[in-house]
DNA sequence: GTCGGGGTTAAGAGAATGCTAAGCGCCGGT
DNA sequence: ACCGGCGCTTAGCATTCTCTTAACCCCGAC
C-alpha cells in the first residue's frame, strides 16, 4: 500500500490509520517519489492525491498505468470533479472525496482489492517448523504457542517475509521501527536477543535467526543454508 | 432501492437512471413520506437527499437507523458540510456531493451494497460458546442469554465477524463508533471491561476477549490461540 | 593487543491498559 | 414539561508491560 500525499497530516492520518488496518504501508510527498516508490515497492495498491506538488496526479497515473496494473485509488478535494473524469478515463479504480475517513477510504481500498482479486497473502508464514499468521499476530514453533511483545512479532514477521535474504539492521530500523532517519541500531540487536531466547537458540547456536556480520540478519529454517 | 429527494427533476433523473440499470426503484419526496416507504418496502438501499422540505434529512437518517440497517447514500449539496458528518456520524454508509452524474452516485451504491453485501448473513455468528445473531441483536453465551447495550453488542459483533483476527482500537472507533478521526480510544477500553465483566471474565483471566498489547484486540473461542 | 561489532543483561522511563466513578445527554413515563 | 433511569463518554488512578538506553562481555580481524 502506497500513499502518494504532500498534505503531512492527511498523509500521516492514512498511513496510521492503515497501518493499524494490517496494510504494509509506504508514502511520498510528490509525484516523482511515488512513481519511484510505486516501481520499487509494488505495492498492493495505490492512493493518490490528484493535487500534488510538483506533478498534476492524472499525469502520475497516467505513468503509472503506463507501467503497471497496480489498482489506483484516487483522493481528491472537491473542486477537481473535472479531474475525476480524467483519473478515471486514465484508469484510476475509484475515487474518495476529501474529506473523508480512514474507514470509507480503507472501504473502497477493500472494494477495489476484492474486485481484482486480492492477492495478498492471507496463508500464514511457514519458516520450518515457525507458523506466523499476521492477522491473529500470533506465531507457533514446533507446536508451541510464542508469547511477543509488538515489537518482537512485527520484527520476526518483516523477517519471515523476507525468510532466507539477509536484512539490514538499518532496513528493520526503517521498516519495523518506521524511523525515517537514524535510530539506534542496538536496539535491533537487543529485540534480535529476546527474540533468539523466545525461540529457543542463541547467537552461538543459532537455528532461525542468523547474524551476518557486517550485514544483518537472516531467517532460515534450520538445516538450509 | 428508495430514493427520498424533494428536487422533482433530480428525482427522477435518479429514479430513470437507476431504473435502466435494472435496480427496483421507489421513491418519496419528503422525510414522512420517506420513512413510510422504508418501512414498507424494506428497500436494499436508500438514497437520501439531505436538504428535505419537511425534516432534516439527518433526522430522517435517525429515525430510520433506529428500527433498521439498510443501507443509505446520503446525497448533499455543497454547503452542507457540517451535515455530512453528522449523517456519518449517524449511520449513514456513504455521501455524494451534488451535483453529480448517476453512474457515480451508482458506483457508490454499488460500493456500498458490496460493502455491506457479506454482511447480509443470515446465519448467527459463533464463536466457541457464543452465538451472536446480528439480526435478533441478541447474544448468547453457554447458553444464557446477554443483556448487553447498543454499543457492546455492536462491539462484540463486530470482533466476532473477525474471531481471530486482531483488531486495533482505532478501527473499532471507526467501524463501530463511526468516528471519521479521532474520538479517545480509552472509550473503547472502557466498553472492553463491561464487555468482559458480561462475559463473565476479567482482562487478567480472558477467555474470549484477549487484549494483543500495542496492537489492539481479538476475540477468539477459549482454547484457541 | 586493540579495535569494531555483536550479544546479553539490567533497569528506568514512559506508554498502554483495566477499572471505578462521575458527568451528561437522551428517552420514556407521568 | 419534569423526573428518573440508562447508556455512553470522560476523567483519574493503579498497574502492568514494553522499549530503549546503558553497561559490560565476548569474539574475530587486523
Amino acid at each position: 500500500m502506497l500513499v502518494i500525499e504532500d498534505d503531512p497530516d492527511v498523509r500521516y492520518a492514512l498511513l496510521r490509520g492503515l497501518h493499524d488496518r494490517g496494510h504494509a504501508t509506504s508514502s511520498a510527498a510528490n509525484g516523482i517519489a511515488g512513481l519511484s516508490e510505486a516501481k520499487r515497492r509494488e505495492p498492493d495498491v495505490i492512493v493518490l492525491d490528484l493535487g500534488l506538488p510538483d506533478v498534476d496526479g492524472v499525469e502520475v497515473l497516467k505513468m503509472l498505468r503506463a507501467v503497471s496494473r497496480i489498482p489506483v485509488v484516487v483522493v481528491t478535494a472537491r473542486d477537481e470533479e473535472r479531474q475525476i473524469v480524467a483519473a478515471l478515463d486514465n484508469g484510476a479504480d475509484d475515487y474518495v472525496v476529501k474529506p473523508c475517513g480512514v474507514a470509507q477510504l480503507e472501504a473502497r481500498i477493500r472494494a477495489v482489492l476484492r474486485r481484482v482479486g486480492d492477492k495478498r497473502r492471507v496463508e500464514p508464514l511457514v519458516v520450518g517448523g515457525l507458523v506466523i499468521d499476521p492477522r491473529a499476530r500470533t506465531a507457533v514453533l514446533d507446536g508451541d504457542q510464542l508469547d511477543l511483545a509488538a515489537r518482537e512479532f512485527d520484527l520476526l514477521n518483516y523477517l519471515a517475509e523476507r525468510a532466507g535474504q539477509v536484512v539490514s539492521k538499518r532496513e528493520l530500523l526503517a521498516e519495523v521501527w518506521h524511523f525515517a532517519y537514524g535510530g539506534a541500531e542496538k536496539t535491533v540487536d537487543v529485540h534480535m536477543s529476546w527474540l533468539r531466547r523466545k525461540l529457543g537458540e542463541s547467537a552461538q547456536q543459532p537455528r532461525y535467526l542468523h547474524t551476518v556480520r557486517r550485514v544483518g540478519v537472516k531467517l532460515t529454517a534450520p538445516g538450509e543454508a
